[in-house]
DNA sequence: AAGACTCTCAACCGCCGATGT
DNA sequence: AACATCGGCGGTTGAGAGTCT
């Protein structure tokens, strides 16, 4: 009983892909297609597993894949999903087309995961670490709302695959082309889950990022409540007296780590009404990438295809 | 300059469910 | 029903790159 490792056959090549292997592969899959990836290998005269060409081909050599820096976006998306979701990468991966399930499981373990610690946050439940963080914390309706989402959203992913195996859908059709919408229930309340209020503070941090000038560091927020997050490296400085900014919403002010210096990502606790005020202190005032949460169910809308649970 | 340490990510491993015989 | 095979998934590893001291 079991199954023999699929490359226990002698001989059979391991560990980095060469050119001429990937040329091979390439160009196999492009004239046949890959069909059974036990055989392909053979015909597509390589030494590997069959495994590990349907791994190379899906993580690395697939032309829809989309390498590089992840945006702020996918970064929101893929928080929102693993909030929802946990650690299943491969449903995550289908809301965020031409990433792979690798990629984001490595983004995720190697970046988010940390970040999302150094904002207090678990990285598992989604919640601040400590009751002295987050606005939201320890709210037993949260953690309730959270377990109903997730529960409802293992029933529809469920129901989904038996729609896609139904109705035979064809693989390559996008994954994402509106299907939660056979699913949705009808008549749902249309509220944003207040247990992910964890998201806005990830939104606050990365979707805020501003630039000002320290030496003017009459800087504060109109409720004073500019803060002190963490020392990074990561962004570019614009001048020599300038730092990077983050705007936060979940954190309060930390005078005793002040003064800011040069490369401090700072937060800023704002509301929609005082934006344009904090734009006007900006010497470059970015853009603003504002996630309207007031707008019930709009962010769930947007990723979901319908309103809510 | 060089060794130690940390980070990143491609690739592997082992398990599971679906399907075929 | 029992077993074999396969594709797919998530966890983990380790080589190479980058950074620090």
């Amino acid at each position: 009983m079991g199954r023999s490792p699929c490359c226990e056959k002698v001989g059979l090549k391991k560990g980095p892909w060469t050119p001429e292997e990937d040329q091979k592969l390439l160009a196999y899959i492009e004239q046949h297609g890959h069909g059974s990836w036990r055989a392909l290998p053979l015909k597509a005269g390589l030494q590997r597993c069959g495994k590990s060409c349907r791994l190379r081909w899906i993580n690395y050599l697939r032309p829809d894949i989309k390498r590089g820096k992840f945006s702020l976006q996918e970064e929101q998306t893929i928080i929102q999903l693993h909030a929802l979701l946990g650690n299943r990468w491969s449903a995550i991966a289908t809301h965020l087309p031409k990433r792979t399930d690798n990629e984001i499981k490595n983004y995720w373990n190697t970046h988010l995961k940390k970040r999302l610690t150094k904002m207090g946050i678990d990285p598992v439940t989604h919640k601040p670490k400590t009751d002295a963080l987050g606005s939201t914390t320890g709210n037993p309706k949260d953690a309730a709302n959270l377990s109903h989402m997730a529960q409802w959203e293992s029933a529809r992913l469920e129901a989904e695959a038996r729609l896609v195996r139904e109705s035979k859908l064809v693989p390559s059709n996008p994954p994402q082309s509106n299907h939660f919408t056979a699913v949705a229930p009808s008549s749902t309340p249309a509220t944003r889950p207040q247990c992910l209020d964890v998201l806005k503070a990830w939104q606050g941090v990365v979707c805020g990022l501003f630039t000002f000038n320290v030496d003017n560091n009459n800087l504060q927020s109109p409720t004073s409540t500019l803060n002190f997050m963490e020392n990074t490296t990561t962004l570019p400085m614009s001048s020599s007296s300038s730092v990077n900014g983050m705007f936060n919403e979940n954190f309060g002010w930390n005078s005793s780590i002040n003064p800011c210096e040069s490369g401090d990502i700072l937060k800023v606790e704002y509301g929609s009404d005082q934006i344009p005020e904090l734009k006007e202190r900006l010497d470059h005032p970015l853009e603003l990438h504002e996630m309207d949460y007031s707008s019930e169910g709009t962010w769930f809308q947007e990723l979901f295809g319908f309103n809510g649970l």
